[in-house]
This record gives structure tokens, C-alpha cells and sequence, in this order.
RNA sequence: GCGGGCGUAGCUCAGCUGGUAGAGCACCACCUUGCCAAGGUGGAUGUCGAGGGUUCGAAUCCCUUCGCCCGCUCCA
């Protein structure tokens, strides 16, 4: 466990250091739950964003893109159910200093003909029924009652009226009069619309963007020329008010989604097939940007875990440092949101199939997963500390396509103006294609271990047989630290074959 | 939100029975260097997380606050 902590702290310094990931506002302090993406971060992001953008949309014929706004109508939200749902009562006991979810504590009185001997309490499980009984038979022999114990109506603490709720006593103390009301957490940030600051201006920043693409559902069906089954895929930031954001960039307040909302026809085949169908899309995908196997997993959720409107929901997982935890999670969402949208705007959200002359609303299918969080796991993957000649190296091994940067161009020595000139010029030749560094400081073997911190995947070094013999460069490769000579045109084809996989 | 630990240079940390700050690495310049963190010379860098208090004097003691880590709690 220590091992696996300092490792997740290597990681953050190291993404200091190298200005990945700072912390935002730093110079004030600093604020909980959101973060600053430095010069080799933002290009990270970019390049994770830009696959993904590449592979889901452009190159399928069955997805569109989208960029709808952060903050929209409140009225999306009262549809979606966040408004009311996205809340958690929470009650906390003061004594035992505990805290419990409203809805998941329980109580109910105890009656002995029809005399109460006060309360009791249990969390929701699925002996709390037992349970309550257990703890009810021994409050009535304590109280050394004959006569018969009434059946225990158990009830949820949030449904308690105030007088009630004070003679809940608390589980952990098993005494009344320490828990406090339930108290609503609202995980949406709001914010206010003009000028004026009343009721009516009250509106939110987007919890999820897959709101944004089922509010334009109708929109892109009538423009986009689209036939089911049809995606959209949209990019962009969410804000979660989130109680404690931990593990890093793993649980920010202010976040980035990739999501698609994949439409299909109903049918409980349908979604079976696509959600499947989907499943191993994504997991393809993680792999091709150089997740490796060993770190990914599937987690599928319980019936009884599942939210109310989904059928299923298949999470991918990470072995991050800190645990195994959800990068994306595949969910069949039935026709749930465009049936709310549709009754609360009072707009046909229907779809008219051609091939079988039926209107209907579509079912989804919804692959979403957040950019920080595979950002941290390119990052996790990447990461290692290997040894050269009994020193040790840490190198991060990025896939070439996400690396930040593609090349590091170095003179072999930086008084020979020869050997510069060459290298600046192929510098400036590569930096128009790729982002690329050139770097002449210290020597060449330094040189290249501060690229294998960046995670560089190719140094170039020209040499006196460049400049005097046949012209051909050499090419590090950063994992195995070998070198192969090559001309410069071989050089374009081989990163580009390298990087555009 | 509760409990515990912590915040000193870019990074890792020392200094903390009060006398206004150091090391290693990194960084910059020049020299040197014909392939994997070589060497030399010089240099920049911190109102010691922030605010307040005690004191002649606070990085060091006290209070408040912000942030980080761990455990509870929470987590579409």
C-alpha cells in the first residue's frame, strides 16, 4: 500500500515538474478540486481529445459531432431529473461523528400494545429488517415489558417528520438526540443569467454534457442527415460540486467528458447488441492509445445498483495507483431522457424510420468517459523507472500519438556550428508537422534523459556522418534507447508511421 | 462535514527547547564535451501556504483560514 501511494505522489511531482498539472490558482492558495494543465498537458489533453474525436466521429459514418453550451435553459435539468435527483440528503451524528445518506437510514418505532419503548435504527441492508427486530426485542427486555411486539414499520430518516427524526437514535451510538436533520447536498453549481440575481435568473452549469446532445436531438435528426442507428458525440466541460474531490485529477470539480449518445432502435435485442457492440469499441480504443491490458477491467453493474432510467451500465476500469476505478462507463439509457425532454418541452421527439414507416423515440446507448481521468491513466501507464548502465532512468512511455511532444532534435555537440545550423534547420523542417524540441544544452546523453521525462518516443541527433559522410540522422527510440540510422525522407515516413497508427 | 498527518527554493527535504534560512538535484550563462544524467567557473531563486496574536525579536509558540495526503462520509 505504501509503495502504491509514494507512486501516485511521484506521479504528481513528476507532473509538476515537467508542467503537466498544476494546481489551480496555485499562487493564492490553491483550490479544492480543480486543477491547471501546463505546456505539456494541454498538448496531452489535445492529443487524447483529438484520437478520440478522430476515431469516433470522423472516421465512422454513423457518428456527428456537437459543441453545445455549458449553461442552458433550467429547464433541461428539471427534465433530466437533476434538479431533484442529483441531491443526496445527508445526516450527520454528531456524537459518533458519522455520517449517513437519508435515504439509507431507516428507523421505525417500538411498540408494545401500543405503548412506545422510543426507536430504532438501521442502514439500509438487506437484513436491516432482522435486524430491527433484534435491536427492538432487546430494548423491550431491557424495559422488562410483557405483552406482544408490534411489526416495525421501518422508514427512511428523510421521511420522518422533524418530532420523529429527533427520537431517531443513532446507529452507531445507539442513543437518540444525536443526529442532526438531513441536510441537501446539490452536486450543481448554480449561477445566475443577467443582471439581476432573483429566482427566475437562477441556472446552472452543466453536471454532464450528454443533456446538451439530447436537447439538440431534434435539431441534428432534421439537419444532419442522419439514420438510425446514429450517434452524437460531443466534447467538452462539466462542473460537479463534487463533497471531497480526491485522488488527484481523478474526481474534480470542473471536469472533461467525452461522450456519445449512440440512438437504435427499441428492442430489448437492440440495445443488447449495440451496447455489446460498444463495449469492445471502447476497450479497443484505450488500447490503442497505449493502455496496456494488465490495467484495464470491466465492471458490470448489479440490477439493483443501476439508476432508474438505465437497463445496464458496463464501467471500464484502471488499476490506478490508489485502486481500480471507472474511466468510462457504457450505459443503456433506454429512451428515458428523450421521453422526459419531450414532456417537458411539449415537442415530438419522435424519429420517423423509413424502413418500417413507425415513429418512435430511439433508444441509447451512452459510452462517456471523462478526459482527466484517461489523461491519468495515460499518465499511470506511461510512467515507469528503469535502469541504464546501474542508473536509474524515469521515462514516461506514451503512445506516440498522445505524446506531447514527438521528437527532440540535438547537435551531438554544440561548438561545431556545422552540426547546429543542421539541426535547427531539420528542427524547423519537423516543427512544422509535429511538435517537436530542439535542445543543444549539455551533453547528448542528458539530453535525452530529460526528454524520456516528457516522454518523448524519438531523439534525433545529428552527427559528424551527417554533416560529413552520407547525411543520414540518427533516431533514439526512448524505450529501448537504441539507435538506427536513417535519411531524413525515411525519417517523415517512420514517425509518421509510428505516430499515426 | 468529522478525525489524523502535513505545507520551508522548480523538485525532494533539513532547520522548529524563539535570535529574520540551508543541502542535494534541477535551472541560466560561459568554458569543456565525438552518443546515454561527465567536469569547471560564475549566477538567479524563498515576506518559510495566507492572515492575525504573544514577544525586544516568530519558519519555530498560540488562534483563524486556505490547500495537500490518509481514514470515515460522498462520488451521474
Amino acid at each position: 500500500m505504501k509503495s502504491e501511494n509514494s507512486l501516485i505522489e511521484e506521479i504528481v511531482s513528476l507532473s509538476k515538474r515537467k508542467g503537466f498539472v498544476f494546481q489551480s490558482s496555485e499562487i493564492y492558495g490553491g483550490l479544492n478540486g480543480f486543477f491547471d494543465y501546463g505546456p505539456l498537458g494541454v498538448e496531452l489533453r489535445k492529443n487524447i481529445k483529438d484520437a478520440w474525436w478522430e476515431d469516433m466521429v470522423r472516421r465512422r459514418d454513423d457518428v456527428v459531432g456537437l459543441d453545445s453550451s455549458i449553461i442552458m435553459n433550467p429547464k433541461v435539468w428539471e427534465a433530466s431529473g437533476h434538479i431533484d435527483g442529483f441531491t443526496d440528503p445527508m445526516v450527520d451524528c454528531k456524537e459518533s461523528k458519522m455520517r449517513y445518506r437519508a435515504d439509507q437510514l431507516f428507523a421505525a418505532e417500538i411498540l408494545v400494545d401500543e405503548e412506545s419503548l422510543g426507536w430504532v435504527s438501521v442502514i439500509e441492508s438487506e437484513t436491516m429488517e432482522a435486524d430491527a427486530l433484534k435491536k427492538a426485542e432487546m430494548v423491550k427486555r431491557k424495559a422488562a415489558k410483557q405483552g406482544e411486539l408490534q411489526k416495525l414499520s421501518l422508514t427512511s430518516y428523510d421521511e420522518l417528520n422533524p418530532d420523529q427524526q429527533e427520537q431517531v437514535p443513532s446507529p452507531a451510538t445507539g442513543k437518540p438526540g444525536s443526529l442532526t436533520p438531513p441536510r441537501e447536498f446539490n452536486m450543481m453549481f448554480e449561477t445566475h443569467v443577467g443582471a439581476l440575481k432573483d429566482g427566475s435568473s437562477k441556472s446552472f452549469l452543466r453536471p454532464e454534457t450528454a443533456q446538451g446532445i439530447f436537447a439538440n436531438f431534434k435539431n441534428i435528426v432534421d439537419t444532419g442527415r442522419v439514420k438510425l442507428p446514429f450517434g452524437i458525440a460531443q466534447i467538452g466541460k462539466a462542473f460537479r460540486n463534487e463533497i471531497t474531490p480526491r485522488n488527484f485529477i481523478f474526481r474534480s470539480r470542473e471536469f472533461e467528458q467525452m461522450e456519445i449518445e449512440y440512438f437504435i432502435p427499441p428492442g430489448e435485442e437492440e440495445w443488447k447488441k449495440f451496447h455489446q457492440e460498444w463495449i469492445g469499441v471502447r476497450k479497443a480504443w484505450f488500447k490503442g492509445i497505449g493502455l496496456t491490458d494488465d490495467h484495464l477491467g470491466e465492471e458490470v453493474h448489479p440490477q439493483e445498483k443501476l439508476a432508474h432510467y438505465a437497463q445496464a451500465c458496463t464501467d471500464i476500469t484502471f488499476k490506478f495507483p490508489f485502486g481500480e476505478h471507472e474511466l468510462e462507463g457504457i450505459a443503456a439509457r433506454g429512451n428515458f431522457d428523450l421521453t422526459q425532454h419531450q414532456k417537458y418541452s411539449g415537442k415530438s421527439l419522435e424519429y420517423f424510420d423509413e424502413g418500417s414507416k413507425q415513429k418512435f423515440l430511439p433508444h441509447v446507448i451512452e459510452p462517456s468517459l471523462g478526459v482527466d481521468r484517461t489523461f491519468l491513466a495515460v499518465l499511470c501507464s506511461a510512467y515507469s523507472v528503469d535502469e541504464i548502465d546501474g542508473e536509474k532512468r524515469t521515462v514516461l512511455r506514451f503512445h506516440p500519438r498522445v505524446a506531447p511532444i514527438k521528437a527532440g532534435i540535438f547537435p551531438l555537440v554544440k561548438n561545431k556550428p556545422a552540426l547546429v545550423e543542421r539541426a535547427k534547420q531539420l528542427y524547423s523542417k519537423l516543427q512544422r508537422k509535429w511538435n517537436v524540441t530542439y535542445d543543444q544544452g549539455g551533453a547528448i546523453g542528458r539530453r535525452y534523459r530529460r526528454i524520456d521525462e516528457a516522454g518523448v518516443p524519438f531523439g534525433i541527433t545529428i552527427d559528424f556522418d551527417t554533416v560529413e559522410g552520407d547525411g543520414s540522422i540518427t533516431v533514439r527510440d526512448r524505450d529501448t534507447t537504441e539507435q538506427v540510422r536513417m535519411s531524413e525522407e525515411e525519417l517523415f515516413a517512420y514517425m509518421d508511421s509510428k505516430i499515426s497508427t
